[in-house]
DNA sequence: TTGTATGCGTTATCAT
DNA sequence: ATGATAACGCATACAA
């Protein structure tokens, strides 16, 4: 491995003193142009990049991010992970990834590492913190932005970003009123999901609205892959025969069942319809495609970032954003 | 932001040095066991932890590692990271996330970011960096492991972890013949791909040691994706109307083949067998099923940490990993 | 076993 | 405009 050039050898070698060559560097005031001019030329010829650890320490600023997920490979956090990515690149800052595979012990581990690594601030998804690990966390760090969760009384450090739970239910109610469906039943992810929660009321009153009957044996809970989707549809389907209509709490909860669907000699759309949420790729890859609810995942990845620099600078933001959805009409509903 | 303890904090209220302090807090010997009880005590209640930034400087080792992939939604790389992640912090590293978005500038881009931040090692998943350029960098860093891609002679410092290509194309068309197909396309991916290349010489090879006829318009490339899988399979199709067999670069390409067979009016498998690479989660969902080469990409992930961590450590370490495929045999083949 | 001096590479502060 | 000095928080080397 090559030595690298540190501050104090391009100092010598211009013939300044550090503080004239730190002023050269970084764009500051205080240095006659050819001075800077010659010293910029000498860094670059030998290829001198500041130590970003020895200035953070100087700074106590690290122009590093985390970012705090379940899982990476699970599609939803992969399209904001690149959101996220692709922001913080633009504005200079690295991020650190975590995955806490939905475990609270892990969460918090992942949250004391960060701590001991003076980030800058850190976007945490899905949380499964309680309101008080949560609260504590918060006072923690610099800057906090929430993806899918909310919290009381948002200190002036945290901003919460969410999906409109209530309108994806609404759009996907509304859309099988309007072609006449009238046994509407539902599939909600896991029942700790607060965003599975908010959902599951947003259908109930989208039906209430409607004037329909709420049932609550036309709802099912389900794990979030396609297995727990057959199997809840299973159920459903054999609980209430005449269902001519499911709105699941994602794609491919929505693909099991339309599998379980077809498996059952139903059609779809004809018999029964079908709406799933988030418009992953699968969405379109299935026959018949997917109708669903789409999410600008990666601007929510984009936005968090922004938010985060914000609150790091200081600048007034909005205590909480929330993405709108878009229903994208395919062919099973 | 509540003020944190530092370690002089810890010292004045246990009435000790700095060092002792110090050495308590890393286990290191040369305190007597009672004061280091005491201190690690003190410690736990002030909520101590080691500053990590002052903790680098001082010991020129970040224990952070950098994870380079062209996209973080590619559900390869997302399963790759997955493995990173989680090796990482099973051994108390963390890991930067930097995407390339397959552009070279932005990869140059990213591994100066990490050279900035002084980073431990760095994990570079399909590189599009000429060699020159990879050498250049190779020597900048103390580790390096490289994921799809070789280079010709590997220093101490850099390990390769490929996919065994050679072994994915035989194993494919050993499925093909055996099953009694004789007309085998290739569907690869794109040109510049060492991966998609190394696939192709394997199908050719396995072809010609079966003594069939390697015919160059047997194969078409494609964009990595059901589209493009789609497109390759109707100009194959449309060129090659007998063809009874196609060995997809991925399983994305594989779908859209198979989607292009059925909406040419073909059965998939019984007039044309499809076989995908890499397994991904859309290979069981889809109907008819996809038959396809496993490989374990967390396995892969994880490899790389622990080969990058060898070499950190300087303890000897293979210059070469080759990830053995296996053939997942399902309904398209 | 414990403590003191020094350095890691940079920036902030205060002089000149 | 330029420079000397201290400081960021910790660990290494050496002393007691």
């Amino acid at each position: 491995m090559k030595k690298r050039a540190i501050l104090a050898d391009i100092a010598r070698a211009a013939n300044v003193s550090l503080m004239t060559a730190s002023r050269a560097i970084n764009q500051k005031p205080g240095v006659s142009e050819d001075v800077r001019q010659r010293i910029l030329a000498l860094a670059a010829e030998m290829g001198y990049r500041p130590n970003a650890i020895a200035r953070s320490l100087a700074t106590r600023q690290t122009t590093t991010i985390g970012l705090v997920v379940p899982d990476i490979t699970n599609p939803f956090f992969a399209q904001v992970a690149r959101g996220v990515e692709d922001a913080a690149f633009e504005n200079q800052y690295s991020v650190f990834l975590l995955n806490t595979n939905e475990d609270r012990q892990r969460e918090s581990a992942a949250l004391d590492s960060l701590w001991q690594k003076d980030i800058d601030g850190i976007i945490l998804c899905s949380s499964r913190l309680t309101e008080a690990e949560l609260t504590a966390q918060i006072q923690r760090f610099p800057a906090l932005v929430l993806i899918n969760r909310e919290v009381k009384n948002p200190p002036a450090n945290l901003v919460t970003i969410n999906v409109d739970d209530q309108q994806i239910a609404r759009l996907a109610v509304e859309h099988f009123l309007a072609d006449g469906r009238r046994q509407i039943g539902c599939i909600g992810g896991p029942a700790a999901s607060f965003s599975s929660r908010r959902r599951l009321a947003g259908y109930r009153r989208a039906l209430k609205e409607a004037g329909l009957p709420v049932d609550s044996s036309l709802v099912e809970n389900a794990l979030p892959n396609t297995e727990g989707g057959r199997q809840a549809a299973a159920a459903l389907l054999a609980r209430q025969p005449a269902l001519d209509a499911i709105f699941a709490f994602n794609d491919l909860i929505a693909v099991g069942a339309m599998q379980a669907c077809q498996e059952t000699g139903r059609r779809v759309p004809e018999d029964i319809a079908i709406i799933g949420v988030d418009d992953i790729p699968l969405a379109e890859i299935i026959r018949p495609r997917l109708t669903t609810l789409h999410l600008n995942l990666a601007h929510m990845g984009r936005l968090g970032v922004h938010t985060l620099l914000q609150i790091i600078a200081g600048e007034p933001s909005q205590p909480a954003h929330r993405i709108e959805p878009h229903l994208m009409v395919r062919e099973s509903a």
